[in-house]
DNA sequence: CCAATAAGCGGAGGCGCCTCCGTTTATATT
DNA sequence: AATATAAACGGAGGCGCCTCCGCTTATTGG
């Protein structure tokens, strides 16, 4: 789980020059706890959560979390920026554990997260916009490449129908980000998972199962 | 100078309905002061100004300042609306008291201090932009009506030239909103003012003095 | 292994935001 | 003028933000 993140240093805005000197032990220890401890904060009780609460959480003085991001919105930044990683690790990780359409099954479900914790951070996102941050430039294409790959063994495999592609996938699942904010949010967007990979599956030359629905409804 | 301003009570965004009713002597007394306390502060040091220091500059608690606005934004919109009231408040006295070129002439250096104080305000500005605020509807029609009858005056009384609109003077003072943030930001507005009156007069059908420089840099 | 030292830590303290509620006061009623 | 009452007042107090600086510790070179 923990995802070996390379350039920590600055970001937000793009003005900078000279970096990736390597970080001191126990800085990147607790900057990495503080960025993990922030993003399960922010999908909990959204960007407005107390800045002195995580740096109590992650077990460390509230000067030591300024240190690290000068503003909420640096630390949003990061917190977005390990999330779209961790979903990018996932698909690799997912692809070599499981058979293709299960590791897409599961991606997916990572992706219901993702979202949680983006729709945390809607109003601070709209903020980095303003900042000129770059995260954005890149992320919807990493993402779609991630699910891509994804995609393509599942086709190759066979376990999924053929004619379709990441960029329907993506489509079918883009009502996440925008459903409303009622308490069974997760539950229906795991729902909408399932349903869509029975869908794919359904339409595979060679079927894994009968026509069934494929349960598995996760914790 | 007390401008009276009427409907008092609610506003920001647009969703309310029953209103007008008539406000108590003194809450109306410290509202109105609230606001020319703060329009002078945000002009001076910016919409940060501490909230505190304004209700203390006004006499008031600090509690009172918060039933009156409950946020920052609430007290920008109010003190931006009074500052477009006063504007065109100041375009009809000044039609009334001085010859019509004066009155143009005053007018634009009032037409400063507005730049003075809305671009000290920007930032909030923009925020109340997104809130779906409806100021942004009216006020710059507001402006550009009160502008124009002065300079159809003006053009009447033949000491302007015939063939210059309202818009065209708009457009040659909107420098003032985009100008840098020099200390000496308020001469440079009010040496444009002057150089623009010189050449409003200049190619006038009577002239009012000989075509040199028209003096009188107020105070 | 032992300094030396710079990098990092963390929390006290100051400030601003905002709420809550006991007190004051303008206004309506008699 | 006296009274009732709802409206308005104001500031104490709680909380979060952020800075500043004395203390701690990982790292380096001997």
């Amino acid at each position: 789980m923990e995802l070996v993140e390379k350039r920590a240093g600055r970001q937000l805005g793009s003005g900078d020059a000279a970096e990736e000197k390597p970080m001191r032990a126990d800085a990147r220890r607790n900057r990495d706890r503080l960025v993990a401890v922030a993003a399960e904060a922010f999908a909990a009780n959204g960007v407005q959560t107390s800045l002195e609460d995580i740096a109590r959480e992650a077990g460390v003085g509230i000067g030591t979390l300024y240190r690290h991001f000068p503003t909420r919105e640096h630390l949003v930044e990061a917190v977005y920026r390990r999330e779209v990683d961790l979903l990018c690790q996932a698909a690799e990780d997912l692809a070599k554990r499981l058979p293709p359409d299960d590791a897409l099954e599961d991606w997916l479900r990572h992706l219901v997260s993702y979202a949680a914790t983006k729709r945390g951070m809607m109003d601070s996102l709209r903020i980095l916009l303003d900042t000129g941050s770059t995260i954005f430039a890149d992320t919807p294409s990493r993402i779609s490449q991630a699910l891509q790959g994804l995609v393509e063994a599942a086709s190759k495999a066979g376990t999924i129908r053929q004619d379709v592609e990441a960029a329907d996938i993506l489509q079918a699942t883009s009502g996440l980000y925008s459903a409303p904010e009622t308490p069974d949010w997760k539950d229906r967007a795991l729902r909408l998972v399932s349903v869509i990979m029975d869908g794919l599956r359904h339409g595979a030359p060679r079927r894994t199962d009968g026509d069934g629905a494929s349960a598995n409804t996760g914790s």
